[in-house]
DNA sequence: GCCAACGTTGGC
DNA sequence: GCCAACGTTGGC
C-alpha cells in the first residue's frame, strides 16, 4: 500500500469541505504526470495526506483513503466547468480522478514552513518538486509527520 | 501581486 | 524533435 499527498487550494476545496461530504471524487487533475500516477500508481486502499496550498498557511491538514480506482474526470466533458478540455473526448477521456473518502482532520497541522525546516523531510517531493499536485510519500515520512499532526 | 520554476504548445 | 513563447502553480 502507498501513501500519496493531494493538494488543493482550500479556497476551491478544503478538508472541511471532504469531512462534510464524506466522499468525493477529487475533480481537476490537469498535469500529465499527476494523472499518470493516478492511472498507474494509485490503488484503492491507499493513504492519501491531504495538503492546502495557496493558502495563508500551507500545510498538511488532514487524511483520506482512496476508496476507488481512477475513472474518468466528468467535468472534462462540462463546458460550464472550469476543468473544462474541449479536445478530450468521451471515447478517450484524457483526464482521470480517483475517489477518496474522508478519515481524519489534524489536530496539529504540519506547515510547509515546518517540513522545510525539518531534515528529515528534505527528500519530500514537497520540497524538491514542489509543482506536482499528486505525491509519493515515503513510509518513514508518512509515519513522521502522523505522529506530528496527532500530538 | 510578484515572480521563479517548470509544464505545454506549436512553428519550423 | 527542438526550442521559443506562453501559461500555470504556488510560495512569499
Amino acid at each position: 500500500m502507498k501513501h500519496w499527498l493531494f493538494k488543493t487550494e482550500p479556497d476551491t476545496y478544503s478538508i472541511d469541505d471532504l469531512k462534510r461530504e464524506g466522499r468525493c471524487g477529487w475533480e481537476g487533475i490537469r498535469n500529465y504526470q499527476a494523472r499518470n500516477r493516478l492511472r498507474d500508481d494509485v490503488r484503492k486502499g491507499d493513504t492519501v495526506l491531504i495538503y492546502h496550498s495557496s493558502c495563508a498557511e500551507p500545510a498538511v491538514v488532514g487524511l483520506a483513503e482512496v476508496i476507488g480506482e481512477a475513472r474518468p474526470d466528468p467535468t472534462q466533458f462540462n463546458p460550464e466547468s472550469p476543468y473544462y478540455d474541449p479536445k478530450s473526448t468521451v471515447e478517450q477521456p484524457r483526464w482521470l480522478l480517483v475517489d477518496l473518502r474522508w478519515k481524519e482532520t489534524f489536530h496539529a497541522p504540519l506547515t510547509l514552513k515546518a517540513i522545510k525546516a525539518d531534515p528529515q523531510f528534505s527528500d519530500m517531493e514537497l520540497v524538491s518538486r514542489s509543482r506536482l499536485s499528486i505525491q509519493l510519500v515515503e513510509t518513514a515520512a508518512m509515519k513522521a509527520i502522523l505522529k506530528h499532526c496527532r500530538n
